[in-house]
DNA sequence: TATGAATGAGCTTTCATTCAT
DNA sequence: CATGAATGAAAGCTCATTCAT
């Protein structure tokens, strides 16, 4: 039986699920941040692409800066879970090594918010996610398999050894992040449109011969 | 924006109070653009940093963002010029691509505002240098050095062939930008401190193994 | 306003749950507007102090003012009834005026949120005990039972004659009242501390010499 | 020379005179902060009553409680100023004491915004006196005069002995205070009109009264 | 009786910028 | 060349109160 129980409101009222309105702030806040940064992000703004009212914003996460490390820890956790679906564990070290290189670089560009995210955090110095315990847990095991391919092409003889999968990792990021995150720039100073699919294609095939032509033994 | 009417004598003259408050302004905003981003800056702050009144800010910039450019250029100006006191284009080309990673390394220590600056003015899509002449011509000898030298070192047997200047020069920026300028984000997630003199070793050495392993023909 | 429906049993019994809650929520309220007056105290902290839902706060009294004036109401009774357990009445004048102001400072000492109270309605110009019939009602006996100890002290020769109960009164409270209530101003213009137990010795000494050496006839 | 150059402005703008703003703002927020208290006032309103811009308020006093102090400072340093012109220590000792008996009373009612603030700032504690130096220097010449007058009155054979000098102010404010300030709770309580002008008068004669009758050996 | 979800209005404060001299 | 005075717009955040169950 249809509601004909009310004189129908101009505006259906949101239904009262708490889960769902935080899930809905936090993707908003996430589009802000990613847009503006935390200093130019709009609370107002955010509310308005949730279509809540901002007071709500404050009654779930209480202040500006505690939404951003939601939206932080959010944000490593999907991509950390995104890397794990890539068995990497059970793949050929260089296959592996190969596939992390490609996921990465595919990642950044289908969440180019991930990016300015990290940017912002970095320019507060880190102090939202040094306040975060969840965080360091979500990203440790991502080393761990790191470590274990490196280790596994070293015995098969492939490898190069002494490499800290550490330094490899931020190599790889690195290489993806920068040509991304800072595509404007890049574009200004040598004149050449960085984003095409052609030049993405490029990039990528660029990153992939300089990780493997370092790592594979000759 | 303010006039660079000197007629270039040769030895510096001490600088007239007015070109004097204009870099006093500059380095003012570079340090407070550097720490707080574009958006964090505040006018008031540089005022007081450069202990000049806030009004002298607009008489010389005309805004807070033609302020920022102006810091950019200066940005660019400054490392551009002091790559080009590395006079790479007389060096043997194995060494002169291990001096400029090298000197790209210890420059961003040097200069950890040089990142601040470029991670804001990407966070706002380049606005600012899209409206710059100045820029591109400041950056495109760099490129051109680093073309002869991949040349060189192809025709001498060395190098590898087929390297675009640029990939190659973003991926020696980007493994030293990515690790520098997120730091916070990466000492949170592995718990490991980058920032020691001995991380900062280890990491000039992984990064020139790097490149010069992929670039080197065996 | 809340049911006040108790059927009078002889002994207390262990009161019914929404009974209880009030009086929590009565308790709770006191503490918070003692602490941050009427405008500074917050709804929010009531409940938490109360550990009871917000909402129950409106069910049983309908407004944060009407919350207010029960707790004043409250208080008003509450130290008239603490008079009258001093039978007063039965005592030779001379004593029982001492009594009354003892008892009177060490009430202000013991419920230091009694003068907060009082402030707060005071600055809102009494609007809420206005609307209420209750207080004025628990508050004459107390001037009865003055005007006769002062008729009965005039009597016997022992007192100055003429004296307004009312006036009296108001000098007993206001010695006492404005030394305890403006302790942070005072000590601040005086540069003294004014309550520590040799302070508060000495204030109520020289009050009942003040009130006596006016009082009694040489 | 009238001014006619310029094309009339619909309203003349404010000349640019910072002290009378500072005084106009201060006065503004004195009769704001007396009417609803430190926290009831409000920055709108106090920027309307002054007619100025409500930035304005934040330039010269930096903050809502960097006003309040202002104020504070201001009441105190006003209401000594006052007394210094009564000239007490040229009196005979017992007038001396009546007059200030008077002034205090006749202050009170004059300025019943000074018992508001004192009533807001011991509400919050004296925190904002706390932070001033200035209002104890204002406030000791006070007590010195007072402690001459009894030790004059003393030798004179006229007055007690061994009277604290602060004690004897705080009972004669206190008195004058405590009827003014609770006013409203005390006519409600007692259901008397106690703001007419005879029922002042009765109050005054009453404490001189009082304190005389205490002070004066017989 | 009791409660978690939600809100409109309004608060203090901040900011880049302009005015008047 | 230089400055103190002044401002409109908007920001983050808070509050008493109500909705829906």
């Amino acid at each position: 039986m249809p509601s004909h129980k009310k004189a129908a409101p101009v505006t259906e009222p949101r239904p009262r699920d708490a889960d769902r309105s935080q899930q809905t702030i936090l993707l908003a806040a996430r589009e802000e941040f990613a847009e503006h940064g935390l200093g130019g992000a709009r609370v107002d703004r955010i509310a308005e692409r949730a279509d809540v009212n901002k007071r709500l914003i404050y009654y779930y996460f209480k202040s500006k800066d505690e939404l951003f490390l939601a939206v932080l820890e959010k944000a490593y956790a999907d991509i950390r879970e995104a890397e794990n679906q890539l068995h990497l564990a059970e793949m050929p070290p260089s296959l592996a090594i190969r596939r992390l290189t490609e996921f990465t670089w595919d990642y950044y560009i289908a969440h180019p918010e991930f990016l300015t995210l990290l940017n912002s955090e970095n320019l507060h110095q880190g102090r939202h996610l040094a306040m975060s315990s969840r965080v360091r847990d979500t990203n440790s095991p991502l080393i761990q398999t790191l470590a274990d391919l490196l280790e596994r092409g070293r015995k098969d003889g492939i490898f190069r050894g002494g490499i800290d999968p550490i330094q490899l990792y931020v190599s790889i990021a690195g290489m993806a992040y920068f040509y991304l995150s800072n595509n404007h720039t890049l574009s200004a100073i040598f004149g050449r449109d960085l984003m095409t699919p052609k030049a993405h294609q490029e990039r990528l095939s660029h990153m992939t011969e300089v990780i493997l032509g370092y790592l594979l033994r000759d």
